[in-house]
DNA sequence: TATGAATGAGCCTTCATTCAT
DNA sequence: TATGAATGAAGGCTCATTCAT
């Protein structure tokens, strides 16, 4: 079944960038994990780089459908936030273990896509779900109440996005103290500021 | 004169990895365009590694002087975010006319320190100069009656520097619509959030 | 098939091993002399230092198979020594004539098991080979009333082994005056010396 | 002082080539152990090859010289076989604790001096001094009555050189079960062949 | 669909050597 | 005498890719 030699190759790639960067990952490599032979590969990809799109694509097609199935709907903002943290905390914890390093990769995805502009709508996609969820949150409080009417939910939902990937690079880069009480530090502050 | 040639080879190797990544610029390309010969390099370089690490020490430092000698002391905090979503909308339209992305570059310089664990003081001076600056300016409109004085500088200092982290990475990932205009945006909403 | 082509680079390596001593054939030749690829001889070989050994292995093969093969059997002692030097002075000419010299192999490959340790087993083989060969006919020449008896056969062939590896050694070394004669007298006082 | 540099040079080289092979020492690694520059060694030798030459000469010279002044001179032939016995173990002993390879390295130059025909003399005045040395002990031995008289004592001298060389061959390509023994059981019947 | 032998450009590195100072 | 910057050929090796089977 072509089907399965294909996604299989494209999961094992993933899992091989995830491991080492990207660039540094050989088709050799990713032919010997897949447990597949040279000639089958090529017969699936017609070259490296399409592979490699495809995996692009495979990675924000996962990650956006985690993010759209994520039990965030209808949460409260305040809980919104200590899921992120939680989150933040698991993939710093995962990398410390395991020799990858999931947000290295989200990164290298993120700029992978100015190579190929034709695949710019596909992060965009995960990047509008992750925000809109967010700003489904805030209205929600919003109306209840909760958080300041004035203040727009798109950017605040904004803010909280962007401060989670700021720290999110700072962390992986070594450059923090301690991540994890910064990052409630920050959303804290964040919460505050538009928390009635 | 050593100085001379090793420095200059420092400089020319930034500058292409500035246009291209660090990982897809060979030692060829760097010796190309250096106009020195392959053993010259590797008379003052053992490896390319080492080349790496002595660009990536170069950056660093360029950096923070940057940093320290920028005119942001006493500037009331309002002016400096004027002055961050200047330099922001620089970087952008150099990305876009040039070939080079400093952010791009900027990025891989955070993330190869990883590797090289030694090297984490250097970015995380600069690091530290640059929210130390911030925090500066904050205390200062603090005095001055701008700004609340019952959230800690530290900590909207770190949001204004993740939050614009993360804003230029979305920006240069072309996941974001008006990337000025939401910079903008977010600074403003932060800055609103702690000015009485 | 790959058993021709790897073979095929097998056989170039060795001639030219024959020639040139093993250290100084670099791949760029074997590959030149083999009229394939690059690619292709890595195709087989990982590396240069698994197509020697399997050179290495090769040699002693066939230098085993060689000595099993040779027509000793049964042979009286005084024969199987004219035999002997008459091999001598055929790889000498040989060595004169042509620009390869089957000895100086001989010696690196002995050489280089040194630093295979695994691979110890293989001239062990052919050594032995060889020897037991000798015993033979010493023995043989000992039923026969021909040879002493009170004299070990196998410190006997040793000594034989011994003298003419030393003498080779001293040939190719060019320090004999005239070895086919110093040779002769070598084993002739050796034989004399077991001899009834 | 010009003696005292380029001797020092020489010295330093050998000592690298009893580690590692004469092929595998750069003259990089010459400069680096000598503590000189590589002007320095450029200027006492116009080439790496001369460099070879004089390391070769100066290591013939020297082993020349240990033959001479070797305590041998009129001692029973019985003796002088101990004695040699003695240095094998001691030179198969210095192998197995330290990296180098005395054994290798003068095979080494025993073979390099066939690619520089003008130096062969200087290892021939080493094995005839080596030989001579023999030929007198035997003498001696066959005036005291010691050593039969009928067989000459060039040919006896030179069996035992070539045995021994050969064992030694042996012996460093680890084919033989128990070298010492072996070299024993060599010595004893090329003893008792010529004893009285 | 799948295999794996073959290709050749290009990569990083080492080396002996030259030469201005 | 001595320094060390510079040269460029060559070495071992990797890689994406092609193609006959």
């Amino acid at each position: 079944m072509e089907k399965d030699s294909k996604s299989q190759i494209i999961e094992v790639a993933l899992e091989l960038f995830g491991e080492h960067s990207m660039n540094d990952v050989s088709l050799n490599q990713v032919i010997k994990a897949s447990g597949l032979s040279k000639g089958a590969v090529y017969h699936h990809f017609p070259s490296k780089k399409e592979l490699i799109k495809e995996c692009v694509i495979s990675f924000w097609e996962k990650m956006t459908t985690e993010v759209i199935n994520a039990p965030i709907e209808n949460m409260p903002l305040k809980n919104v936030l200590a899921f992120l943290q939680l989150k933040s905390a698991e993939i710093i914890e995962e990398g410390k273990q395991k020799n990858d390093n999931i947000f290295e990769l989200y990164i290298a995805m993120l700029f992978y896509v100015r190579k190929e502009p034709e695949l710019i709508p596909i992060p965009k996609k995960y990047f509008n779900a992750f925000k809109d969820k967010l700003i489904g949150c805030i209205k929600n409080d919003q109306e209840r109440g909760v958080l300041k009417k004035d203040i727009p939910a798109e950017t605040s939902a904004l803010l909280i996005l962007t401060a989670a990937e700021g720290h999110g690079l700072y962390t992986i880069s070594c450059v923090l103290n301690n991540p994890q009480q910064e990052l409630e530090d920050l959303l804290n502050q964040i919460y505050n500021s538009i928390a009635i």
